[in-house]
DNA sequence: TTTCATGTTGACTGTATAGTCGATCCGACG
DNA sequence: CGTCGGATCGACTATACAGTCAACATGAAA
């Protein structure tokens, strides 16, 4: 019996499958960007994503897997969008702006992104919690060094995490007025009371300009 | 054909009717309190409310007509709760602290009140629509005053109300620390930039005493 | 006691959805 | 060009749910 390569066989598939499974992946994201997981049927899934029912099950275990895998999707386009704060930044309200800044964009040029994001707060999951612990240890450093009046991590994650929130629902409700965005980050720099205690880039980082170091 | 008294018939089932819609009712209120109106069933509905199936068609034609009748009995509570604030306090950020801290004092008291208010904020029904308006009737007035650093109503309204929410739940999931409200309040002020602006009893206000006019 | 409007019941039908499985397709390899 | 394993398909069963309806319960009035 000639042992065939398994490994071969293996990797043969495997663009194929990743295709099919990048299409259902797709097709549920623009789904769950509009309804909660919950009101969600494998059904319109398939249809969605143009491939039968059995396809899908073999893909997924469940809808509530979908919603999941959906959501590490979510998590990815944030590390992707934050990576360059963490390299570039030194200073946590800087990477707080900066952050609350990309969001914001994103939000603005990308609707579907914004409604997903806006869904996904509800049901806390795992997507969610990421983002919040990374958003805490910010603001935890920014309160060690004495830069907040807010002195309770959650208490100001929570006032971080809503105000952007509902701006992003403005957003998607009502589109985004001129200066929006620096008129959001300055009251979300007042909220925590970290307005007058900035380091000298901030006005950078608040305009979007490129950050400490970036300048020769 | 001896006509009968049909006034007096039509008012003969009305307490045990309004009993039994009352108990949907609250049913419903509480099952919505923990999901989207969407994942709600009737059947579900009518086994936690105690009544057969046809009943609940007899008070209710859909899901969705419970569903915002659940919305008017929310309304209905917030009237209730901000009423005294119309009445007592002519100044439009004091009514808006009022209005805040009434808010979180009773997501703090009545849990299933509280998820049902942040279950109701996702999709925008008329309940939601009518909060907002009366936040935003306070705020353009206190912006007209030049009261406030936020100009843009609409965003102002988003500050507050994202603020609000996410506190919200935030003690829904972590419950509230001491001085929770005070200094959430402080921070919803200070985010809309109305907190140097104050009149002399915003104070009061702030820690919940009686306000102006109250003390003789 | 009888009558009758109002309200309640739960069995019933039809439909939508979940989840399964053997048939079929596809492409690499010998 | 035949074989074979991985991927896809869609018909099928079982179940959950929506919505209907004829029968029954209740209690005030005659």
């Amino acid at each position: 019996m000639a042992k065939i390569d398994l490994v071969r066989r293996a990797e043969i598939g495997r663009e194929k499958r990743a295709r099919t499974r990048a299409q259902i992946l797709e097709a549920g994201a623009l789904l769950l960007a509009e309804r909660p997981p919950e009101a969600l049927t494998v059904d319109a899934v398939v249809e969605a994503a143009g491939v039968a029912k059995g396809t899908f099950y073999y893909h997924f275990l469940s809808i509530s897997e979908l919603a999941a895998a959906v959501g590490v999707m979510l998590g990815e386009s944030f590390d992707e969008m934050l990576t360059p704060a963490k390299l570039e930044l030194s200073d946590p309200v800087a990477r707080l702006v900066f952050m609350s800044r990309q969001f914001l964009q994103k939000a603005i040029s990308d609707q579907v992104w914004a409604r997903l994001v806006v869904q996904s707060s509800q049901s806390p999951t795992e997507f969610g919690r990421g983002i919040r612990e990374h958003l805490k240890a910010d603001l935890a450093e920014a309160i060690a060094q004495g830069r907040m009046v807010v002195k309770d991590v959650d208490l100001a994650a929570d006032i971080v995490i809503g105000m952007l929130l509902q701006i992003m629902r403005g957003i998607i409700e009502r589109g985004a007025p001129r200066d929006l965005i620096r008129e959001a980050l300055d009251a979300v720099l007042r909220a925590l009371g970290a307005a007058e205690t900035g380091f000298d880039g901030l006005d950078d980082v608040l305009d979007g300009q490129p950050g400490e170091g970036a300048t020769p």
